[in-house]
DNA sequence: GTAACTATGCGACAAGTGTCGCATGTGCGT
DNA sequence: ACGCACATGCGACACTTGTCGCATAGTTAC
């Protein structure tokens, strides 16, 4: 089963900061976060936990201390999102033009490759 | 002052259905969105109640039932969905082209023309 | 005028998210 | 042994959104 529920907006800051680095602990994600959600350490926290409980990410121990693992794919939850605002905000069903993500800072090129084929595919469960 | 909150996706799907066709009364509406937003009746009134309360609509009588009006612009609206997924999804700050959007259902040649100035521009009030 | 429909006004409840704070535990420096 | 700085575990509160239901008032068909 995959996860049915896009992440929030907060959520997705914390996956890429994952995305780019893991595994970190609470105080560095909260440190990659800072300056775009503006939250005290205790909301970082927090939703590090609810994002646990909702299996967005993982945890494991280093050294005494947890850190968090991405649990979801990068292009896929990507694709998620992409293929959701064009349809239920631009409402185009055909085909989405890659060359639309090509001035991304998110992705190299394997990963715009893997999301091509991602965004053609239909729904898969 | 300008709206400040993005109106949400199932208020989105309400407000296409009056940019389409305005005024419309609560029950025309529901059957318009009824097919997109599985909602009972009751829902839908709700959210045009609070959709009111936050100017997103206006409303006036006609015949002595209560009509509904758009109170956002379509261009604008969109235009701010626009920018706000570019940006914190993926995460492109150039120029987007509006050659994304031609697909789109949603919009004449004249909106894209509009929606094509309006993204130009920096953020104003 | 009476019953059957609607339209409206409201109240409610639950889940998700933003946003913290407090209390407890534990390793480290002196 | 003591106190400090963190890490962790939890509880809490407010707001938004989804989702209805109920009660009252007006309108219309017998």
């Amino acid at each position: 089963m995959k996860n049915r529920t896009k992440p929030s907006a907060s959520e997705l800051v914390i996956l890429k900061a994952l995305w780019k680095l893991a595994p970190q602990s609470a105080r560095e994600i909260h440190n990659a976060v800072e300056e775009k959600l503006e939250w005290s350490y205790s909301s970082t926290r927090k939703t590090l936990e609810r994002m646990n409980e909702k299996h967005l990410l993982s945890v494991s121990e280093v050294h005494g201390i947890r850190v968090f693992h991405p649990a979801v794919n990068k292009v896929k939850t990507l694709a998620r999102y992409i293929k959701d605002f064009t349809q239920s905000v631009l409402e185009v069903d055909g085909q989405i033009p890659v060359s639309m993500f090509a001035d991304s800072k998110l992705l190299n090129e394997d990963e715009l490759a893997q999301l091509e084929k991602t965004l053609q595919q239909k729904d898969e469960s």
